[in-house]
DNA sequence: CCTACCTCTGACATGTTGTCCAACTTACTG
DNA sequence: CAGTAAGTTGGACAACATGTCAGAGGTAGG
């Protein structure tokens, strides 16, 4: 987690040496390195779902909980850079029922009570929302790596740019 | 461009081939198949801005500009998948001044003109609304490719939530 | 003690990128 | 017509990462 987390060009041999072990004792817990990259990635989203579950529990407005679901995924988004990177993106397509669905289902479960609730507009689909959601959290991410943003702004930016998307009144 | 622009992780192997030639000669033309790819890129570039004039001329309102610099973009994405990869990401990184950056700035001026006539809301940072937009031009393309959307239905549902994005009464 | 189980060393196959060179074709030039 | 310059080709080779395989060694639990 640590090795491909933060850096997630690392090549197999790396995380081997990082974890104490040879290159082949890797590969004989995980059959390639995309398992390995899924595995790491599993684990974050676990992290994920705990901080949900602590954060979701008395859940106010759709509004409120919209951005405690941001707060927490952009955490995550900032303490991993690979979730930012592309090898992610071919993982999620295959297996539809990892972890990483977890997430985006609360987030999806979320638009649908915001909009049966009028907080938000019932008009934009909800499976889109949630892309493009993903995708703005994507360009935040990216505009901190690039140094044109510092986190703190990028969050607020993208809170408010979601809200916006969402047809959501500003708190 | 055929081969390249419409399977992005053609080897160079088979983009010489594609051209008759031999891999070798692709090499005495571009040094890497990174500089191939960004030569790709610069095409297809040429041909937005050779669009977006035609298609700009008389600007009317700076969202229906904004709309037809998305219809343009949207073309060339739906016609060239390469865009859409990562591969990509990696190019405009360091060259700045490629054409890629003159349909960005295109759409930079737009946005200003929009701010500056009351059309857009004027609080949010154009070059994170940039960034945005991409994103979700992206992430529209994403959707098209994973056929969970029709292109004209995820051109629809682009506009509307750039437009909203942006602050943008809706035509 | 001894048997699984894990790990290590070392070697090997594969596929792609990128480089080098000698030989060949083609077209232009004096 | 001869010669030259440029582009192309075939073949070979290095580098590098991913995977695979077999044999030797170590360690904990029965």
């Amino acid at each position: 987690m640590r090795v491909l987390g933060a850096h997630p060009d690392a090549k197999v041999e790396q995380v081997a040496a990082a974890a104490g072990v040879t290159r082949q004792t890797v590969y004989a817990h995980y059959p390639s390195r995309q398992s390995l990259v899924a595995a790491v990635v599993d684990r974050i989203t676990a992290e994920a779902v705990a901080a949900l579950d602590t954060a979701d529990v008395d859940s106010g407005t759709a509004t409120a909980a919209l951005l405690r679901w941001l707060d927490v995924t952009w955490r995550l988004l900032d303490r991993f850079p690979l979730l930012l990177h592309p090898s992610v993106a071919a993982i999620d397509q295959g297996d539809s029922d990892r972890q990483h669905a977890v997430v985006v289902e609360r987030l999806a479960r979320l638009i649908g009570h915001g909009q049966a609730a009028g907080e938000f507009d019932g008009t934009l689909d909800p499976a889109w929302l949630v892309s493009a959601t993903i995708a703005l959290g994507h360009a935040a991410g990216g505009e901190v790596a690039a140094g044109r943003m510092t986190t703190v702004r990028a969050a607020a930016v993208l809170r408010r740019s979601i809200l916006r998307l969402y047809g959501a009144r500003e708190p």
